[in-house]
DNA sequence: TGGTCATATCCAATCGATTGGGGAAGACGG
DNA sequence: CCGTCTTCCCCAATCGATTGGATATGACCA
C-alpha cells in the first residue's frame, strides 16, 4: 500500500511468469523466445503463443532483473563539461544515434572541473550504472580518467587524449590550424595570433601545434606574446584578449585564429572594447562551426569540425568495445572546412 | 574468460560478502551499517569494523541489484526536444544541481517528433530504467504522456502542461508577453505583433494569452495577420517572418514579441532581406534570456525566463513526489525582466 | 539458579529474468 | 519391441543486495 503510493503503481507491472503461465510454459522457454534466443529454439506454435500473449498483456522486460543477471546495463556514461557550449549538443545527437539504434542509454552528467563534486563520474562506473563511459573532459594527464582505464573499463575518450588511455577520438584539430593558417595568408596576413585552448588538454596542444607548423611551413614567424592560453568559456576569451593586448602592446598581429567558439565571442568584444575593429583591424577564425556563427556580430569565419560525426564514432567505437572488439586512437578522417563570413578580411594597407 | 573480455573486469569487484567476510559479520549486518539503516543498530565497534573493511576494500554497493530489491533505480529521465536549444543547457543544470545532491542521476531523451523513433521516451518507462520523467516535450494533448500519467507514474511537465497530467511547473510566460509589450508602449509603439509558439503547445498559448490581455489593457487592437505561429527553431523564425510580410503587406507593424530566441533570429534575418532593418524599422524582443543574446547582430532586447529555476523546481518535485508527496501546477514565481538590448528602438516619425 | 527482556547478529526468502542441465515425448532403425 | 537420437520444454541455480523473522547472548531481577 505504502508502496503503491510511493511507487510507480502502473496498474500491475506484467511480469514473465505471467506471460508464461498464460501461454502455458515456463519462464525459461517464454524468456528465450521473446530475446529470440535460438540455440534452444521452440516450437514455431509455442513461440506465438508466446509472442501472443506478450503483446496482448503488454509485456515488457524488467531491465533491473535483467541486468543484474546478464551484467549488462545498456547504458553509457557522457560526461561533458559543459551544457551549455553550444557544442555539446552536436555532440550528443551523434551520439544518441548510435545509441538510439542499439537499444542503448545516455546518462548525462556534467563535471565542471572548478566545482567538482565530492563524488566525481566514476561513481557511475564504481556503481556499475553504465557499461562503459564517453569522456569528454580529460586532461592530458587525467588521474580519475587513469584510474578508471588502468581498472580495465570501457573508457573512450572524445575531443581529447590522455596518456595510457588507448581509445580515444580526436578531430583532425592541426587540420584545422592549417585551413585557418592558410586563408589567413591567402587574404594577404603574415602576421598571425593563436589564442590556443588550456595548454593541459589535448586538444588545445594538438591545434597549437598545427598552427606552428602551418606558419613555419609558410615561413612565418611564431611569436610568443601572440600566443595566449584561454579555456573555452566567453570570459576566457575576454581575459585572452587583453592579454594579448598587454603582450603586443602597439605591435598587434592583423589576424587571429581562437581555438574556441565561445572564446572568440569574448576575445571580439574586449578587442571592439579596446578600439580594434573586426575584421577592419584584426581577421577573427574561430574553430568549431555552430548554427549561431551567423548571426553574431560581425558574422564568424569558422572552422566546421563535425562534431556529430565525432560523436557518432566514439559512441560506436565503445559500443564495439563492448562487444569485445578493441579500441584505438581515431582521427576523425572528416576534413575540417572554411566556412567563410564577415569576421576575415585582408589586412589594412 | 570471454567474460571477462568482454565485460569490464575491474581486477575483481569487491561484493558485500566480501566486506562482511572480512568484519566477520553477516551481509545483513553489514548491509544494515553501510547504509546507516538504524532500525537494527549495531554495536559501535562492529559498525566500525565493517566500515573499514568497506573502505580498505574499496567497496562500492552494486546498483542493479540494490535496485532489484529496493524497486528504486534512483534515476529520472529528462525528455528534451532539441539539444541544440541553448536554453536547454539551463535547464539542465538547474535540473542536476537537485539530483547531484541527493544522488540520483539523469538519463537525457532527445525525442524529437519530427523524426520520431518507433522506440519512443516511454520505453525509459516501460522497461523500468528510471522511477519517473521530467518532459519538456509534451503537447496540450499528448497522448504518450497522457498515457504514462495515467498509470500513475511519476512524471513531471515542464515549461509545458497537459490535460489531465496533475504535475508541471511552468514559467511566468502571461508576465513576460505583459513586460514585452510594455517596454514596447513605452518606447512609443502602438502597433504590435506577436510570433507565437506552437498553437498546441502550452507555453505557445500562454505567451499568446498574455500578449492579447496586455494589448487589451491599453487599448490596442490585436490584428489577426499580426499573430503567427512557429515552433522553436531558427528556420520557423524565417517562415514566421514571411508569413507576416505576406499577411500583412504594406501595413506592417513597428514591433514584434517573438516567443523564441531561435525563432527570434531567423525572423530578423527574414525581416532584413525583405529590406526591413531592426531596430530602425521594426524592433523586436524575443523570449529568453541566453548568453548570446548579446552578440548577435543586432544583440536582442529579450525576456529573462529563469531557465534553470524552472529545472531546479521540476526535478525537485518529481523527487518529492518519489518520496511520497503530491505534485501540483506550479508557476515560477520569479519575475520575467526586461533586458534592454539594441533590437528595439522607438518606432519612426 | 532460573526466568524475562532487550540487544546484537544471523538466516533465508525475495526482487525478476537468464541459462546450463536434465527429462519427456516422438521419430526412426534394427 | 527395444534402444538411440532429436526436438522441445521444464527445473532450479544464479546474479547481489535488502529485510522480516528467528536466534543467541547477556543483563537484570526475583
Amino acid at each position: 500500500m505504502a508502496r503503491k503510493d510511493q511507487r510507480n503503481s502502473p496498474g500491475k507491472v506484467v511480469l514473465l511468469r505471467d506471460v508464461a503461465r498464460r501461454a502455458g510454459v515456463d519462464t525459461s522457454t517464454a524468456s528465450r523466445v521473446l530475446r529470440g534466443d535460438e540455440r534452444k529454439p521452440a516450437k514455431q506454435e509455442t513461440r506465438e503463443r508466446i509472442l501472443t500473449a506478450a503483446r496482448e498483456m503488454g509485456y515488457h522486460v524488467n531491465s533491473v532483473a535483467r541486468s543484474l543477471r546478464t551484467r549488462q546495463r545498456e547504458a553509457i556514461g557522457l560526461i561533458i563539461p559543459d551544457a551549455a557550449n553550444p557544442g555539446f549538443a552536436e555532440i550528443f545527437r551523434g551520439v544518441q544515434s548510435v545509441t538510439d539504434v542499439a537499444g542503448w542509454h545516455v546518462i548525462v552528467m556534467e563535471d565542471r572541473p572548478d566545482h567538482r563534486q565530492e563524488l566525481g563520474w566514476d561513481r557511475l562506473v564504481l556503481e556499475g550504472r553504465v557499461d562503459g563511459v564517453l569522456v569528454l573532459t580529460a586532461t592530458i594527464r587525467d588521474k580519475l580518467v587513469r584510474g578508471v582505464a588502468d581498472s580495465g573499463f570501457p573508457i573512450v575518450l572524445m575531443n581529447r587524449r590522455s596518456t595510457g588511455v588507448p581509445g580515444s577520438v580526436v578531430m583532425n584539430d592541426p587540420k584545422g590550424s592549417e585551413v585557418a593558417v592558410s586563408h589567413f595568408v591567402k587574404l594577404g596576413h603574415r602576421r598571425i595570433a593563436h589564442v590556443a585552448g588550456p595548454s593541459n588538454v589535448d586538444t588545445g596542444q594538438r591545434r597549437l601545434a598545427g598552427f606552428r607548423d602551418a606558419m613555419k611551413a609558410r615561413g612565418l614567424p611564431v611569436r610568443d606574446e601572440w600566443i595566449v592560453y584561454t579555456n573555452y568559456t566567453e570570459a576566457a576569451g575576454e581575459v585572452a584578449a587583453r592579454e594579448l593586448l598587454a603582450k603586443a602592446g602597439n605591435d598587434m598581429p592583423t589576424a587571429i585564429y581562437c581555438a574556441s567558439f565561445l572564446s572568440g565571442i569574448g576575445l571580439i568584444k574586449a578587442l571592439n572594447e579596446a578600439g580594434y575593429s573586426v575584421p577592419r583591424d584584426i581577421s577573427v577564425i574561430v574553430s568549431d562551426e555552430l548554427a549561431l556563427a551567423a548571426h553574431t556580430s560581425p558574422p564568424l569565419t569558422t572552422i566546421r569540425m563535425h562534431l556529430s560525426r565525432m560523436g557518432e564514432v566514439g559512441a560506436r567505437m565503445l559500443l564495439d568495445r563492448l562487444a569485445g572488439k578493441p579500441v584505438s586512437a581515431i582521427v576523425i578522417p572528416e576534413m575540417p572546412e572554411l566556412v567563410i563570413r564577415g569576421s576575415t578580411a585582408p589586412p589594412r594597407a
